[in-house]
RNA sequence: GGGCGCAUAGCUCAGCGGUAGAGCGCUGCCCUUACAAGGCAGAUGUCACUGGUUCGAUCCCAGUUGCGCCCACCA
């Protein structure tokens, strides 16, 4: 903690213990949210202190791009994150959440760019300097948006950490990885086919393509003459100008006599070779296959396997620039024009066909991508990649969901090298540096470039993922050995998409074991799915069902969304949402808060030791005894990132156990006063104190709101987190168990027999002599029983788990309703006694069968039979119809 | 082409060898002095299909069908 938590002026008591009368019978989100938050920052909570002796608990965010804003996938994550530090900060841990945005390449260079052209300018014509200081401009003018909804959202991150990956020390930290890895030659430059997109005029990496299937054309094209001549297919018939050789399977027999031949290639007077070679497949097609080393990255293999020419016919724009005809033409212009020109020459065999396909296109534009040879800057991932995938296998990082590391694995495994030059202007550039009579310098971030004539710098940037790849050291101060760094590295948990594994988790797993000398970044890595619309389906601008996380925020508060995502949450899994459920959230916050509000006003208190079990009432023993139980099932769940399950667990406990049934049956109680009114509102004030608390770290707003009412204290951020006390009391929980199903029982009579839930009835209750004997005012009053007079007569008798309730209709029973209900009762009893009496005579069961289940089995059958008699006994007593 | 996952109430999803669960929705009654954003009671399922293992299968195994996702150098 920092200085704002300890003794100071922060630490007054807000004037917080107002009269429970003064809150509002609804809660009100908007109003209380943001002036929380602000208090919460302020008084220093999130701030995290390297010096302090609490174990560490670290998790860094997942940068969002500065282009970006918060979507529902960000709230998602962020209630997550929030949580699992928000929890570790109570339990006494040093909870660091750091914050920081990514510069996004790439995405951001566009969204700039598509400004710029608005404006009728390009990139060009401002230059390079001019441009990246527009950039900045634009960060500095947009960037900040998406920080200001984790405010909204509550997200407790340390502010004075904040990060981004284009600030000086992140810099240095790629700059210091890049010459470490240049000097070890893990880093190399070489000439290659690269995914090359003619729109952002870049190379992008294998994953930065996205494959759809395209409607293509097939065309087949005689090249050659006569005995000469082999039919090869294509649907990019344009790339023909770059053919360099026909290759065909080696074992052939069908172009035996043109191995080692040349041949005239159409439309140009060039003649290629055919040449043989294995990757040929005989099967598809004609068998024989066109060769464009340099825009294929096939053909570029056999063209290294036979040393064939590369002749480049696109320049980066994707436009023709071999001489003739075609010259100039864009790509697409060119396929139709080439094939025309070849079908006037007779030379279309068969004619083009529509031919399904898959074809790359840029992530970023949709743009399609052009295999293109160009020279680029590469990382050899051979040892890091089997270093990431180790530290998966030999359990020091785990993954979370399990089976979800195959898919970690897939990629660590078959890893090709990765492409890290791109031709852009926004982003971390290459410290590489070219003499003038060809030397190489790279440069790490104290060294000064040289100086002299001819001397310039590497023109191109980074990938953005290799800034992103360092996040969970860079952020911390590396590469200087600062106090953060050793105190917070490694981190403990990475909380991130499944769809994010290539992109961002292989790679900081690959940097952070090569840099930080073999410790990886994480110790687990919990994998969220995507949030999807109510029915499932992916949110999408053209599906037009985006949800911007804001509106739900103020329509129904931070919590309401916040507890929303985290029932979604099964750990892998998408999270459908929907606005319904976020409005049932927010019911739940307001159930909260008047369960609160009553509890208040009836003396519920946190102040003076709980009583001894002994002054206290079956139920309270009872509800004492499920929140341990409760404590401990959410601390189970917190370790396996189940959030669905706790936020469940916690909604059920709330709302049915606490807020229905300790609340009523308690009513009584508070009514007479008393002893045991007191035991039992400090009973109440213990429960709503540590239930608070357990759901602080999910819905933090209404929790603070009310916690600091209920027990006067500064704020529930800092308090500790429960303990489960471990008092459970057996005999409680099955009084209690039986005193529901006897009310329920009644009730459900009582609606049957068409009764005014508040209409009074003369009962009788016979309860001496059973467990439920301290009970009757309380059942007296939740049914509605008025004391017997002298002429009671009963009518209906409901005698449950040996407690025999009997209620005076006057006559006025509704026998019908009253038979058709016993008979249908007796139908399932009689079923439940055939099926259980089969398995206790089935020889296989009784041998083989576990102890507890047949005596669960006998005691069902026992149950069964009493269920018959009773249910005979009341049909008996019914009056004729 | 390779790999993975899913099929459970009207909808969205949990569960998982031993009496089918939740939320929302639905039906009926109730503005009961914490809450109508609420209370009480209730209805609803050949747990995709076919076989197998087992005393017992929604759950395990095999196959079928239908969806979804990931990977791949589909000329």
């Amino acid at each position: 903690m920092t200085e704002n938590t300890q003794q100071g002026p922060h630490n007054h008591h807000e004037p917080s213990t107002a009269a429970p009368a003064d809150l509002p019978t609804q809660y009100a989100p908007a109003e209380v949210e943001s002036e929380l938050y602000e208090r919460w920052v302020a008084r220093g909570y999130f701030e995290a202190d390297a010096k302090s002796d609490k174990p560490p608990y670290t998790i860094v965010i997942p940068p969002p791009n500065v282009t970006g804003s918060l979507h529902l996938g960000h709230a998602f994550q962020h209630t997550l994150m929030d949580a699992l530090t928000r929890r570790k900060r109570m339990q006494g841990h040093e909870a660091l959440w750091l914050p920081g945005m990514d510069h996004a390449g790439i995405a951001t260079q566009n969204k700039v760019e598509q400004q710029l052209a608005e404006e009728g300018k390009s990139r060009q014509d401002l230059g390079r300097a001019e441009f990246t200081e527009r950039v900045w401009q634009w960060k500095e003018d947009y960037g900040g948006r998406i920080l200001g909804q984790m405010r909204r959202l509550g997200d407790g991150v340390d502010w004075t950490r904040e990060r981004f990956t284009m600030d000086e020390g992140l810099s240095r930290a790629v700059q210091t990885v890049f010459k470490r890895m240049h000097d070890e030659e893990l880093i190399y430059q070489a000439e290659r086919i690269i995914n090359w997109c003619p729109r952002c005029l870049t190379a992008i990496s294998d994953i930065e393509v996205d494959y759809q299937d395209d409607e293509g054309e097939l065309v087949s094209i005689r090249y050659g003459e006569g005995e000469h001549s082999v039919v090869v297919a294509t649907t990019r018939a344009e790339t023909m100008l770059g053919d360099t050789a026909v290759a065909v399977h080696p074992d052939d027999e069908r172009y035996a006599h043109l191995i080692g031949q040349r041949i005239k290639l159409p439309l140009t007077d060039r003649d290629i070779p055919v040449v043989p070679d294995v990757h040929v497949n005989p099967e598809f097609g004609t068998g024989a296959v066109k060769v464009t080393p340099a825009h294929d990255p096939n053909d570029f293999a056999i063209g290294q396997r036979h040393q064939l020419p590369t002749l480049t016919v696109l320049d980066e724009r994707g436009v023709i620039t071999a001489h003739g005809p075609y010259e100039g033409l864009d790509r697409f212009e060119a396929r139709s024009a080439i094939v025309a020109a070849l079908r006037e020459q007779g030379r279309i065999v068969a004619e083009k066909r529509p031919y399904t396909h898959s074809v790359g296109h840029c992530s970023r534009c949709s743009t399609t991508i052009e295999p293109r040879l160009s020279l680029q800057w590469w990382v050899s991932v051979g040892p890091l990649a089997r270093a990431a995938g180790d530290a998966v296998r030999d359990g020091r990082v785990e993954i979370h969901p399990a089976d979800l590391s195959s898919r970690y694995f897939e990629w660590v495994d078959n890893m090709h090298d990765w492409c890290i030059s791109r031709q852009l202007w926004w982003g971390h550039r290459i410290p590489v540096w070219y003499g003038p009579e060809g030397e190489v310098v790279c440069l790490g971030p104290d060294e000064q470039p040289p100086t002299g004539e001819g001397w310039h710098q590497d023109t191109d940037v980074l990938d953005t993922w290799f800034s992103s790849g360092l996040w969970p050291f860079s952020t911390l101060g590396w590469p200087e050995e600062t106090a953060d760094l050793r105190r917070f590295y490694p981190t403990d948990v990475l909380v991130t998409g499944y769809d994010i594994i290539f992109f961002w988790v292989a790679r900081m797993m690959m940097f952070g074991l090569y840099a930080m000398d073999g410790t990886p970044p994480f110790r687990s890595i919990a994998l969220t799915g995507l949030v999807r619309d109510a029915h499932g389906k992916k949110m999408s601008k053209s599906f037009g069902n985006v949800v911007d996380p804001l509106d739900w925020m103020e329509a129904y508060g931070s919590d309401a969304l916040r507890f929303t995502l985290a029932s979604g949450a099964n750990p892998g899994t998408d999270v459908p949402i929907g606005e319904d459920w976020v409005k049932a959230s927010r019911n739940f916050a307001n159930k909260i808060w008047n369960a609160t509000r009553y509890a208040l006003m009836n003396g519920a208190t946190v102040r003076g030791p709980l009583p001894e079990p002994a002054e206290m009432t079956a139920e309270d023993r009872w509800i004492l005894s499920r929140l341990g139980a409760v404590v401990t099932e959410v601390d189970g769940y917190y370790d396996d990132f189940q959030f669905a399950r706790l936020s469940d667990a916690l909604y059920h406990f709330a709302w049915d156990e606490v807020f229905d049934w300790y609340v009523e049956l308690t009513k009584t109680t508070f009514q007479r006063g008393g002893r045991a009114a007191e035991v039992s509102q400090r009973v109440l004030g213990e429960v709503l104190d540590v239930l608070l608390r357990l759901l602080h770290p999910i819905v933090p707003f209404v929790t603070e709101s009310l916690w600091t009412t209920l027990t006067g204290r500064e704020s529930v951020v800092v308090a500790d987190w429960p303990v489960d006390s471990g008092f459970r009391d057996e005999p409680a929980e099955q009084e209690v168990a039986v005193l529901q199903q006897v009310i329920t029982e009644v009730r459900r009579f009582r609606a049957d027999q068409g009764l005014q839930p508040g209409q009074r009835v003369p009962g009788r209750l016979a309860l001496t002599g059973t467990p439920l004997a301290a009970h009757e005012e309380a059942i007296r009053s939740l049914l509605r029983l008025e004391p017997a007079g002298e002429d009671f007569t009963a009518t209906a008798a409901l005698p449950v788990a040996g407690v025999t309730v009997e209620l005076d209709l006057s006559g006025a029973i509704d026998v019908d309703a009253e038979r058709k209900r016993l008979t249908k009762d007796l139908g399932l009893a009689e079923k439940e006694l055939r099926q259980t009496g089969a398995k206790l005579e089935n020889a296989g069961f009784l041998a083989k069968a576990p102890e507890d289940v047949v005596d669960k089995i006998r005691a069902r059958r026992v149950a069964a039979q009493e269920d018959i008699t009773r249910i005979q006994e009341q049909l008996e007593r019914l009056p004729r119809g």
